[in-house]
DNA sequence: AAATGTGGCAACCGCCTGCTA
DNA sequence: TTAGCAGGCGGTTGCCACATT
């Protein structure tokens, strides 16, 4: 009935591996292969438990992981699928070559989580935490007032919004179809970027942020979609900021929304190119820092008149 | 130079799922 | 069918290195 106990704990050493540990370890799976950790240790002359050297072999000792700091395009990558998957570590890690979860996980709690939280971005929601953004400022910008700003419902083109409601759904209820669609973005824009770029940037390095372009364009597809703004950064600030509010972050909160230079009848355009600004790299934390919380900037000019705009 | 604080990360713990006898 | 285990997983801990006082 059942199977014998993996290892008997008593006597079996604990914590830190030792170099000879980790040798022996490494010897008997060049030989035998990984698998059957019960007898493993027994057999490799090792004095722990199974799950031990499991977890040693998987998170450190095999020859396919990546070792040094996560590239931006990794961290992207990080940050989309936790908005989609959550704290499965293991099913982002699936998703990294190279990277072992309790990696991705360690790198979570310790930068990203922080980084999030300093950027205003609740981690575990991905929504903008509202005790960080400093509303009182809108109001008491000199040119808005507060019955244009409630008026400004009239600027968002219904269709968006029902697509916003349709990602947010197909989020929601379906993460897997999200997931494959973001793979196979990731494998397409891999392929072009590669095509475009040469030969030495693999596949998986490409930006996660590139399944924004994919999302957006499918906008044109939407019968009678008839952009009504005319395009200005704080135009699409304000848009963002009402098209994002029943969405999950990364796909509006993670872009540039300081892009202004997009083509006149698309506010999608201009997060197209923000999301090559994307593929940038970055050499010091401070950098990605700096960057990153340029999400977060929600400028009103002062030059904005909303009564023009209505 | 010593004490204390902080961050990063490897490793452990305990629960869950699926498999096996 | 079911008891019981292996393996997988996420959460947590504890150690070490470095920074700050």
């Amino acid at each position: 009935m059942g199977r014998t106990p993996c290892c008997d704990k008593n006597g079996l050493k604990k914590g830190p591996w030792t170099p000879e540990e980790d040798q022996k370890l490494i010897q008997y799976i060049q030989l035998h292969g990984p698998g059957n950790w019960r007898n493993l240790p027994k057999n490799a002359g090792l004095q722990r438990c199974g799950k031990s050297c499991r977890l040693r072999w998987t998170n450190y000792l095999r020859p396919d992981i990546r070792r040094g700091r996560f590239s931006f395009e990794e961290e992207e990558t990080i940050i989309q699928l936790h908005s989609v998957l959550g704290n499965k570590w293991s099913a982002i890690a699936a998703r990294l070559p190279g990277r072992t979860d309790n990696e991705i996980k360690n790198y979570w709690n310790t930068h990203i989580r922080k980084r999030l939280l300093r950027m205003g971005i609740d981690p575990v929601t991905h929504r903008p935490r509202l005790d960080f953004l400093d509303l009182s400022s809108l109001f008491n910008s000199t040119q808005l007032n507060l019955s244009s700003l409630l008026g400004l419902q009239a600027l968002v083109n219904p269709e968006i919004l029902k697509l916003a409601n349709t990602l947010l759904v197909s989020q929601t209820e379906n993460p897997e179809l999200l997931l494959q669609k973001i793979q196979e973005n990731q494998l397409l824009n891999g392929q072009q970027i590669q095509n475009s770029l040469g030969p030495n940037i693999p596949n998986n390095q490409t930006s996660m942020f590139q399944y924004n372009n994919q999302l957006h364009h499918q906008v044109p597809e939407i019968p009678n979609f008839t952009p009504n703004v005319s395009c200005s950064s704080s135009h699409q600030s304000m848009n963002g900021q009402i098209f994002q509010e029943n969405m999950m972050l990364p796909l509006q909160y993670y872009s540039n929304y300081s892009a202004s230079d997009a083509s006149e009848n698309s506010t999608f355009q201009s997060l197209n190119n923000s999301s090559n600004q994307n593929s940038q790299n970055f050499s010091t934390e401070e950098e990605k820092e700096s960057y990153c919380s340029n999400f977060m900037k929600f400028e009103i000019p002062e030059s904005l008149d909303f009564d023009d705009f209505l």
